[in-house]
DNA sequence: CAGGATCCCAACTGATACTG
DNA sequence: CAGTATCAGTTGGGATCCTG
């Protein structure tokens, strides 16, 4: 069997007589970390910051709902990937921020330009949610009318 | 206290005399959807189809590991948002098509300049992460040396 | 101030079996 | 073929309490 490996929209696979077969998304793993609950809204106020650098306390009181420990192991998981570094300073009481690597920086054009196709589409996706769970329920009104 | 609306980058935020403050982020789900295992590769299968159709055996067949249930799950949820449609073909035995809609498609190429800079950057993050973990161990080794 | 340590519940994911 | 139903394992996220 002929494996030919190509690249289509920029994603590398492999045709077969079934059809393309995408190898396993590695790279889904930082869209996975970027769709969780934080890490868009740290991202954002970091952008937004002077000198893309911010406090904990700031991030912390910028962002709404947001827990101690969720915020810490938002911003652990961002140092880890690269795209901020952490800065302690061993004051008291302590003060440390968080500023947004040259990687990290260089991440805001695309994510912007998707971010930007949400905010265009959002109210669209939000009828269409809407009208598929009605859609839904009348499916069930009749199979089981009281 | 004055609360003006403002926008960023083309976020909208709240000017608050502690800083930006973000709306909270709705069209996060959206990313959230994206982020999750399967939801990427199914939009990358249409993406490249002939008439950005397939059916659902072939898509299950171009993804490795995607379970029955996994990608039942994943085609359900992007029909709700209004990215694809379902076309039911009750033949036996029955066939049952997925294609992107005007939005699904319109998606693709913000999509698409996201997953670049992952593909650029993917090497870099891979190696940000080995050296954080190596560094993290090292730490806990001074800890606790045996 | 900036977290680390615990506990706990809900949601996501997968394996398996069954069906129109 | 293209699902649905059920069960079980794992993870994410929040609440709370404690500390250098």
């Amino acid at each position: 069997m002929i494996r030919v490996e190509r690249v289509i929209h920029g994603r590398p696979y492999i045709e077969t007589k079934d059809g393309p077969r995408f190898k396993p998304c590695a790279p889904n793993s930082v869209l996975a970390r970027l769709g969780d609950k934080w890490t868009i809204l740290v991202m954002s106020h970091l952008a937004v910051a002077p000198g893309h650098r911010l406090r904990f306390s700031t991030l912390k009181g910028g962002i709404e709902g947001i827990t101690q420990r969720m915020l810490t192991l938002t911003l652990r998981n961002l140092e880890r990937d690269g795209l901020l570094v952490r800065h302690y300073f061993p004051e008291v009481p302590p003060r440390v921020e968080y500023e947004l690597t040259e990687m990290g920086a260089s991440m805001l054009p695309a994510l912007e330009g998707f971010t930007s196709w949400i905010r265009e589409n959002w109210p669209r996706i939000v009828d269409c949610r809407h009208a598929y769970d009605e859609a839904q329920q009348r499916a069930e009104d009749q199979d089981a009318p009281v």
